[in-house]
DNA sequence: CCAATCGTCGAAAGACGATTGG
């Protein structure tokens, strides 16, 4: 089977880092923090804090060690009704498709669990960690999900600790339910666009093509793709671009490294999190 | 309301990166990438590459510009029934509680949510980002789940391109769900345990008492927060301890950062503190 | 090339963001 990444941030504007004074790229350094001096990746060991200063040492070997062996499958372990999940354990999903091997029984399997109304719980190797997987049919093909391990997931016991075990019901309840009545929608996901996103790329734009953005002007929303397509077209335009200066001998390292060039904006955390809402 | 994470890898053990040579913690340093300066933290700005080694560059703060106003409510959208949500959307669940205020509220729209069998789409600002959420009553309280944005999820399509349009039936499928009764299980999240986590506490532990790990033992698979505990108590032991050398003027800082240290070895969180958000 | 990792920052045991492994 193949297992193909169902969502992903890719698709968002990504910048790198520069120094302000000369344009080039920034890149980040492993100094020891009491000496100052440079650390070699290879002088870099892994510490597990005993107590307070006092560090166990790791080898890069030995944590690998504890990695465990991937033979590449996917085992199932059952199946389970699909009125029995627990989405709260959804960590993220991916398709699966049948390699050339294999189309007959992923036929089986998806046409037998619809059938059922059953999802499969199995397990395979990702990423170092042996993962349970939640399998069910999806359209043509199947969707895996990861689940949370079960040290993750919380109990929701202290969040409702203190929730009154109270029942409404009578004419109260009957107007919620009057009230939920008038609202009723549909599960619309072109609704769930990222105004941040669609910010960030018309900033992008209007200093490409040179103009200066409006203050707090309410930015359109729409798929961060069109944007992306829209600055791809903006970009000839030609507006106050750095050029870093870059020595022949590290011109090839420089384009090497814009592949490495990763997502996303941070700025400043404006986001102090003790929040109200509601 | 006040919004609290369900699912969370703050229980994993986590290591700090030391310099083998010194025993020191090792931190990191950003540079110029051609000039090999420093570059300090005021001076780095954010750079979207137009053209190769050609950036735009955005300051701090008009990057800060574009954050949504949070004005800390949750605001529902729409109800829409339980049976039309596609969890390939979904992102990370919070538990919902009320606050003092709240109470009456909520519990109506839990109930009557409940009732009808639907669940809210609501608004929030969380992280910098307008949130889409899937709101649904939860034992006693309600969860929500951020949903992953539209441009996020990719369609299946491609997955399943080359999926023949072949419908399985008759015996083959009865034979198929046969296979299935006969692995009939329940969804049990006490099996989902983290095999590389446990792997690795053991080396801890085994390091902490100064034992040799034999080769490729099979660990036994427990809750790591066991496994933290029983480090816990073995830290008294002692044995190869690395300790780092400070100098009297580093004192204060390196005890300072050790807040910063990831415990590694934390005591269960007693409540983890409720992000307000209602 | 993408996605997961990893270390850090800072307060939220969570998110960011450069890096690197598959």
């Amino acid at each position: 089977m193949a297992l193909y990444t169902a969502a992903s941030s890719s698709e968002r504007i990504a910048f790198n880092t520069l120094n302000r004074k000369t344009g080039n790229r920034v890149k980040r350094e492993f100094i020891d923090s009491e000496t100052g001096d440079p650390v070699e990746r290879e002088d870099q060991v892994k510490g597990y804090e005993v107590e307070n200063g006092q560090y166990v040492v790791l080898e890069t070997d030995e944590v690998a060690a504890a990695i465990p062996d991937s033979d590449k499958t996917l085992k199932i372990d059952a199946f389970i009704p699909c009125s029995q999940i627990d989405t709260t354990y959804f960590d993220k999903p991916y398709y699966l498709a049948p390699d050339k091997m294999g189309r007959d029984a992923f036929l089986l399997l998806r046409d037998g669990m619809k059938k059922q109304g059953v999802a499969a719980i199995a397990r395979t190797v990702l990423f170092r960690r042996v993962r349970t997987v939640l399998i069910r049919a999806h359209g043509k093909g199947l969707i895996a999900s990861t689940l949370n391990f079960d040290y993750e997931v919380r109990s929701s016991e202290e969040a409702f600790d203190d929730m009154p075990d109270m029942k409404i019901g009578g004419e109260m309840l009957e107007l919620a339910e009057h009230i939920i009545g008038t609202k009723k929608g549909s599960f619309d996901a072109s609704t769930f666009d990222d105004r941040y996103e669609a910010a960030v790329a018309e900033l992008v734009k209007a200093k490409i093509e040179g103009r200066s953005l409006p203050k707090r002007q309410a930015p359109v929303a729409s798929r961060p793709s069109d944007l992306l397509q829209a600055l791809r077209e903006s970009a000839g335009i030609g507006a106050k671009v750095t050029k870093p200066k870059r020595t022949a001998a590290n011109a090839n390292r420089g384009a090497g490294r814009q592949k490495a060039a990763k997502p996303a904006a941070k700025a400043k955390q404006a986001q102090a999190p003790p929040r109200r809402a509601g």
